[in-house]
DNA sequence: CCCAGACCGTAAGTATACTGTCAATTAACA
DNA sequence: TGTTAATTGACAGTATACTTACGGTCTGGG
């Protein structure tokens, strides 16, 4: 019995392979959500803890990693350069002296409703190059594969729980 | 004449963002390739690093990074990282100082055989919650929206760029 | 031949995105 | 109640992923 061939090894595999276009896609991404909003100085991680604190003022930095799936280690300095953008504030919980809540500043709620727009076209402009139809479906099976594949990443989404203890709290 | 309602600020908007869509996915894809080589000690970027100069031996630094689309910079360290685990060599071109030869060595080339498996799984678990159909059709959209965005990125892709003048030289 | 410009690798700086670990604090339970 | 267990924010370490800039090197037009 002849024994399995091994795989020719190509460039033309790597580029097929969904982690090269997850990669890939992400990278463009970014770059187009920095040029939309370069007038803002803000990246989309800070977005979306801006976005996350608006919606739920006085969370923990746990709980809002747990909101946004970022690590808790880098959150602390994202954290950090958004209170030092005066866009958040800190203050120690009364209740619990390891916790500090979280909050948005004057500045902070301005910038939030000022950059919307330009976020807004740099998500359109991601998915631009395929027809509507073809756009729905690709968000579609990609929120489905998020989805259905989020235990397998080490930080995962897990916004209910969060938001429960901190409705309980 | 009211004028325009401003969009809610959500967090489900925010969960439904192709750019939160493919930041997520990939995290995820990083975590189950990490998980599936991790016997290997190779990271993503490393891997599709060893296949590119396995492909093309002798290519320099600064054509790798048009072949993988990865920047120029980050790509010094990660080539360190090789040289460092003994994967792979740099030659100085005697035709011209400036630039340094990328080689596999042997053990480089016997790693590359080694994973292919691994890496292979970790590709099929990314899209395994999918059905069949569907993995093709996200498959087959991405490549799409990342060859027609490949502009937007700062670092496009330019492998025949890059061939064509290392073949030429 | 010379020199302006392009190109090469490298380095410093910023920002994710993880891995651990640690001390302080709170919670749970025998 | 008292001791262990869990939680929190912080820190150090590694690895992308980009920016700008800089010295060394080559190349093309005058």
């Amino acid at each position: 019995m002849p024994s399995k061939p091994l795989p020719p090894i190509t460039m033309d595999a790597v580029y097929a392979a969904p982690g090269y276009l997850f990669r890939r896609m992400q990278q463009i991404a970014v770059s187009i959500f920095m040029e939309e909003c370069k007038a803002f100085d803000l990246t989309p991680v800070q977005y979306a803890a801006l976005t996350a604190i608006h919606t739920h003022p006085g969370i923990d930095a746990t709980r809002l990693s747990a909101v946004i799936a970022f690590d808790r280690s880098t959150l602390g300095s994202v954290i950090e350069r958004l209170e030092a953008k005066d866009f958040v504030e800190r203050k120690p919980a009364p209740e619990d002296r390891r916790i500090k809540l979280l909050y948005l500043t004057k500045p902070g709620v301005a910038i939030l409703r000022e950059i919307i727009p330009a976020v807004e076209r740099a998500q359109a402009r991601m998915l631009e190059p395929l027809k509507p139809a073809d756009r729905k479906a690709l968000t579609a099976l990609l929120s489905q594969l998020v989805d259905l594949n989020n235990e397998a990443s080490r930080v995962p989404l897990r916004a209910e729980d969060a938001l429960e203890r901190l409705g309980k709290g």
